[in-house]
DNA sequence: ATAAAGTTTCAATAATTTTTGAAAGTTTAA
DNA sequence: TTAAACTTTCAAAAATTATTGAAACTTTAT
């Protein structure tokens, strides 16, 4: 394979993956562009390459910096930005894992919470089903957050070390 | 909070989390309406409870039985069917990890394969930062296959209670 | 101050995804 | 058989989400 049809086929992979996972088609597909390009680029650049509008290529580019996974560049002398994209896969993971859990997980630890605590009738089947699946749910959502927490802070290798030799 | 107004809010918060994560947002919803059901219930059941139509519920139910998260009984001496949850989350969460890994990593392991082998200079910095971004994600998803087929195999407690030590 | 270069915003439009509801299909019992 | 009970399908409609593009805004250089 050519290595601008492996550029395409990646792209539309990590956009494809992303959309799967409740992420913007445009904002995974802007993102896997930039991680396969040595240079930073421009709006201009970006919107050629994926032949999107100004408009959307601008707040898909916001989007991307806020969820910290690329950064703006000024070159000298230059009035244009410069978008690059973090290329350590670990700190990419860490930076998804980071802000699904702030998003995501965290409000939906405090719902579980809150949920855990409504009392009723220990007899009653609505109550006991109702209250087991919570509690449940919850624990294993203590667990995940226990373990993204230590990968929030864990190096690469420590990581999969640990996790590879114990179920090895 | 009151019984009632608790399963609301946790079939809203399911169904919130759902969509977050490319799960439709009915398909949550009816999937947590059974998990905290204590009996099966019917697709009128169901079609009241959420005040959806029965062709929603119909297919929505039938995609469950596709993930493997709840199934069919039937009740003796009744033509109707009755949909009926697995209550146990560490199932569920194999199930869905058991879904997703089919659906949606193993394809991208597979492009990710297929594009790690593209040849070309080394000298050229386009194709140098495209093989390596390639690579580094190839290992990654590498990792979690190999997780996740450890978690699909593992009991719940082993599980946490290796990854929990570790991280301790 | 002005104009050129560049960025941001957002109402309107387009695309996609979800839902409806009625017709077609199936199963069971009499 | 027939008809009632129930399930499935799917084209059309509704809802949601993403994208456009042009106007407004900001910054910089002269």
């Amino acid at each position: 394979m050519e290595l601008a049809a492996a550029k395409l086929k990646f792209i539309e992979a990590w956009g494809k993956l992303g959309s799967e996972w409740g992420i913007n088609r445009t904002m995974a597909q802007v993102h896997a562009l930039l991680l396969i390009s040595p240079e930073a680029l421009t709006t201009e650049e970006i919107m050629d390459a994926l032949s999107i509008s100004r408009g959307n290529a601008n707040m898909t580019l916001r989007d991307l910096i806020g969820w910290g996974l690329i950064e703006k560049q000024h070159k000298a002398g230059e009035r244009k930005e410069y978008f690059f994209a973090d290329k350590d896969v670990w700190n990419i993971a860490r930076q998804v894992a980071k802000e699904r859990k702030k998003r995501e997980l965290e409000p939906v630890l405090k719902v579980l919470n809150e949920l855990s605590s409504v009392v009723g009738d220990e007899k009653d089947p609505e109550y006991k089903t109702f209250k087991k699946s919570v509690n449940d749910i919850n624990k294993l959502a203590v667990n995940v957050d226990k373990t993204l927490e230590t990968m929030l802070k864990a190096e690469e290798n420590w990581f999969w070390g640990s996790i590879l030799k114990v179920f090895k």
